[in-house]
DNA sequence: GATGAATGAGTATTCATTCAT
DNA sequence: TATGAATGAATACTCATTCAT
């Protein structure tokens, strides 16, 4: 709930909040959520202290909506990516889709893994957001496996999930906590990896080629 | 600096000391590193608060020997492991080996890494250890690359770093994180893909070691 | 200091002020003074949060409107009560009469009460309420004692403020802060109380009976 | 509960404790228990701010710390009044007693008053002490009923809190918030009022004298 | 070594009031 | 008149660390 603004706001009122949100992102990308001090914000977005207050009601809740506008970017990207082209190739796109928004989001993300070691709610955040990019993962594997492209016996759900930590902790360790040596060259490895670990590398098992049209990401 | 205590302790002094970490241990497991409280400890371990102080320096400090044990501990299981066997024998050895470690530590796990994202030196201190893992694992690739079994194009450091990621992360997520529903399931995917993103589920290309490339085959 | 508007108010103007006075009433009523917000009050008369100074100047002034009018409404009921009948019956009537008004404004009364115990003014302005009213009083006692009704040496003044404390006070107790249990059984009590007290339960010393038509009550 | 000091307080933790009551006490006296800042407090007491949470958790548990200590002040001075005389005697004596106690902690009396205004805790804690109070005093109505110096229709138990109203606010006008006047001719009025009020002032039923040997108090 | 009392800097949040449209 | 956004002073409480016995 938001304080005084019951309905919807003025021109002005949106300006104000939407500076707020900016300065907000900016400082907890400078300093993170557990340093960041609400006067910084006030301070970077030039509104007095109790402005801030006027448009949320804690630090944690302009936190949410910097993590809630961040999800939406990350996903924004994905669009109208799932179109045909070898699965070797969706892999490939689906990562570097990812690992372009990561760029554009790294500190971000370190942050919003801080406040989720420690805030419940945060961690079930991020959990359904991860489980939806599982599940859109999970489907592909199943459909790859019916074509015969990928094994039977592996487990669609568990894979999914093992792969897509997989890019998510190597681009956290590269790109939002550690720096970047080559970042191509580790794309290149994971696709690498990817592809293997489900087997996409191999001839496809005569007779099924080509039904597996419509394929979507091994990750995010 | 370590307080008025460095290098010798009477026997009461080692067994109040020792009281003190593993009290820590304890509340840094229950609550968290943020939450807890020098107080929880003391009470816990039957000390006065002050006592605290005689021992270490700060909060800070008791951490970093708890997490150092707890860093001993997760490498002692790896002791005499790495003898003979296939290769697929050996990873899933060192999978088990790591799952069962980080069983037994996994919430002190998770409070590592809360304290990581916000502590450069705890960072550091993860990253040595991760880089030491990797290391290893880096060696075993290349020394699979040199017998032809795995791809000679694969970046060692890299995919060591990758798959340590997806096994660390995956671990993180069910084991700290999360409640486990089937983690002899997860066990068993995350052997197979590794297995498979190294390449090792495929046929030994026979005296012709380091050239694996033409080694294809559709063998399941 | 009134802001903008003094004087006359246009229709719409004193129809709003009106909105926001009830509301304020209500609000007093439900919280109390110190937990009453502004936005409560402007959000429940449907007004803009703005319009509230457009009427008063502080929080404070329109407390001291909902008072004045409820003063004026606990005085109202005393009209045309002072006509003839025996001392005990007039007692009995100003009590019931008191009561009445209190039972209608309980909640209020003790919000008073409450800004009374720390703002002067409030203090003031009800303790010249009470003056009118023990003044009356004292009017009565007076007069009883000069028809040899009433012994000559009890003090009219304090006898007159004791037993308003007394009803005060009690009515308070019972119907402000406690549950009531029953009231008819308490008002009883008082009138018996005030009756005995005055030694209005005694014989008319004789030759004077009947001088004090025109009475007042005992309270209120 | 304390923070902190789980068990009992070394000598000088409890000279400590003594002299932050001690300043408490002053500085409600002085502004009231809604304008006393925990920094007045500490400064009187001659501690540091944090001292202060060192033995109280709250301004609020200071503060019942000094009401319950005034409460035990105030009952004490009851203690060996009630001993033979006339039934007129012990309701002066009664009544004196009260008046003393209550001149010493005028000050206190009020700010418990406004502290009750708005929270229900010390209503309660008021209540009760109160109800105990009346109960004394009933018991002494009850008493002389059945000796016969007081009418059996008499309510003991709403009588005797009337009356303790009466008392009670007319020392909490007089003494707490007004300037006293002329105290003394406060409380013979006192007196003859509630003498009166109880019939205390008739004549004995003959064949019944002397029957209530042991009495209670009409007030406090 | 052990004790536990003392310290005080640090900060999110509230809300009556002002004021530009 | 009416609106509602902007203001910022004011304050209780926390807790790691220090230090006198």
């Amino acid at each position: 709930m938001t304080p005084l603004l019951t309905g919807s706001l003025t021109g002005r009122g949106s300006r104000t909040r939407e500076r707020i949100v900016t300065a907000a992102r900016e400082v907890f990308e400078e300093v993170g959520y557990l340093d960041a001090r609400v006067s910084q914000i006030t301070t970077r977005a030039h509104v007095a202290y109790g402005t801030f207050y006027t448009y949320f009601d804690s630090k944690e809740e302009v936190f949410r909506e910097v993590a809630e506008q961040l999800f939406a970017e990350m996903l924004g990207g994905d669009r109208g990516r799932r179109t045909g082209g070898t699965p070797l190739a969706l892999v490939r796109g689906a990562n570097r889709s990812y690992y372009e928004a990561y760029l554009r989001n790294a500190r971000m993300m370190a942050i919003i893994e801080q406040v989720a070691t420690f805030n419940e709610d945060f961690r079930e955040l991020r959990s359904r957001h991860r489980a939806a990019s599982v599940r859109r993962t999970a489907g592909a594997i199943r459909r790859w496996q019916r074509s015969g492209r990928i094994a039977p016996d592996l487990d669609p759900e568990l894979a999914a999930a093992a792969l897509g930590a997989m890019i998510d902790h190597s681009l956290y360790l590269w790109l939002a906590q550690g720096g970047v040596a080559d970042a191509e060259r580790l794309m290149d490895t994971l696709d690498h990896l990817v592809v293997h670990a489900l087997g996409l590398d191999k001839r496809i098992s005569p007779g099924r080629a080509g039904e597996s049209r419509v394929a979507e990401s091994a990750a995010g």
